[in-house]
DNA sequence: TCAAAAGTGTTGAAGATACACCCATGG
DNA sequence: CCATGGGTGTATCTTCAACACTTTTGA
C-alpha cells in the first residue's frame, strides 16, 4: 500500500500588460520534468493546510502576506503518477509591484498570460481554469480587485484590473460611478504624474 | 511520525416542518463517544474523494443519487485528537420523501433543526455553519432549491424551501413571478388535492 | 358558512446600461 | 499644436420591493 499524501498547489495571479497572468515553475524532477507546474508542495505534519499554502508560496516565489484563499480539493486517484496524492488548491493575488525572489526554488519561475499557457503538469490546467472562474465570480460581490493593485492607484488602473479579470471592456463612466458610490475607495492627496494628464490616486478603504 | 489521514464529512440537509434540518449520527467509538457527528469516514486508496463522499453517505444513511457538492477542506493540525486528520467537507440535499435506511451504521442517525443542534464532535459545528452559509449563497444564483423537493411540487412548497434556507419570509407574489419568469419550472398535468384548495403541481426543467 | 391556503397586478424606487465630449499635459 | 489618457451627466430600461383581495374547497 502506497502512502496517501497531501499537497497544496497555488494559482498565483497578477496583472501584467493589462492581462491576467499566472505564475508557473519549471519542474526539475520527474514526473513531468521540464514542464511547467503550479507552485506547491507537501503539507507537513505540524502545519495547517493554509499554513502549508503560505509556506510553499513563500519558499517557491518569495511572495508573502498576499491574499490567499482555498479553492477546491482535487482528489482523483490517478491525478499524480507517483501515487495517491490529493491536492488542496489555493489561489492568490499579488500586485505586480511585488518582485519574485530569485532563489534556488524559484529558479525557473515565470509569468504566463492565461491565453498563452504552456503545457502544464498533472491536472494543473483544470486547477487554473477553476481559479480563473472563481476569481471572475468573486469580483461581482467582493473587493478582491484591490489585491492586484498597489496601495495607491488610479481609477483607470482599477478598471483595467476588472477588465483583465472579466475579459471584457467596461464603460468608464459607469465603472467610476459604481466604484465611487460603493464608498470603497477614498482619494489620497497624491496625483499620478506619469501620464499625459495627472490622475487622482485613490486608496482602498475597508 | 503518525500517519496523515484524509476523511470526508457530509452535511446532509433536508426540510422538515418548514425548517432546515441536518443529519447527525451518534458516535459509537472514542473520541467523542456518545456525542453526535456528521456522517463521514476515511477516503480509501482507490476511490476519488467525491466517490468517498458518496460511499460514506450511502453506507451511513442509505441515501443515494442525491445532490452532493464539495464545500471546503478543513486542515488544522489538532482538529482531531486521534492524530493528523484532514477532512474534505461536502454538503448534500435530499427531499424529505427519502427515507433513512435503518442499518447498523445508521443505528443512531437523527435529523436536527439548525437552531436546535446538540453538541457535536470535532469541528463539525464549524462545518455545519459553513455549509449553511454556502447553501444560502447558492440559492441566489442557482436552482439548488429543487433538490430539496420531490419531482412534483407546488409553488408554495418551493417558497417554503427558500424561506427555510434563507430564514426569512418572502412575498408570495414576487416569489411566484420570479420563479415563473425564470422558466425553470413547468406545470405538470396534476394538481395537489390534499389542501383546502387544489394547487398546481410543477416540475423542474433544466 | 367559515377557515385555510391558492392564486393574481400595479406602482414606485433603485440599479444597470448606453452614449460623447471637453480638459490638462508632454512631446 | 496635437496625441494621449483623465474626467464628467443624462435618459432609458430593467429589476426589485411593497402591498390586498378574491377563489376554491373541506370540515
Amino acid at each position: 500500500m502506497t502512502k496517501l499524501q497531501i499537497t497544496v498547489d497555488i494559482v498565483l495571479f497578477t496583472i501584467l500588460e493589462r492581462q491576467l497572468h499566472v505564475l508557473l515553475i519549471r519542474r526539475l524532477a520527474e514526473p513531468f520534468r521540464g514542464s511547467y507546474a503550479l507552485p506547491g508542495g507537501f503539507v507537513l505534519e505540524n502545519e495547517s493546510v493554509d499554513e502549508a499554502a503560505h509556506r510553499e508560496l513563500r519558499e517557491e516565489t518569495g511572495v508573502e502576506k498576499v491574499f490567499l484563499e482555498q479553492l477546491y480539493t482535487f482528489g482523483e486517484p490517478n491525478r499524480d503518477p507517483r501515487g495517491r496524492v490529493i491536492t488542496v488548491a489555493y489561489y492568490a493575488l499579488v500586485a505586480n509591484s511585488h518582485i519574485l525572489r530569485s532563489g534556488t526554488d524559484a529558479a525557473d519561475a515565470a509569468w504566463f498570460a492565461l491565453n498563452k499557457l504552456p503545457p502544464v503538469a498533472f491536472d494543473h490546467q483544470n486547477i487554473i481554469e477553476y481559479a480563473q472562474q472563481r476569481l471572475r465570480n468573486k469580483l461581482d460581490y467582493s473587493n478582491v480587485g484591490f489585491e492586484l493593485l498597489p496601495e495607491k492607484f488610479t481609477l483607470t488602473e482599477l478598471q483595467l484590473v476588472h477588465e483583465a479579470i472579466l475579459g471584457a471592456n467596461l464603460d468608464k463612466r459607469n465603472f467610476r460611478r459604481k466604484i465611487l458610490q460603493q464608498g470603497i475607495v477614498e482619494p489620497s492627496k497624491e496625483w499620478q504624474k506619469t501620464g499625459r494628464k495627472p490622475a487622482q490616486l485613490y486608496r482602498f478603504v475597508d
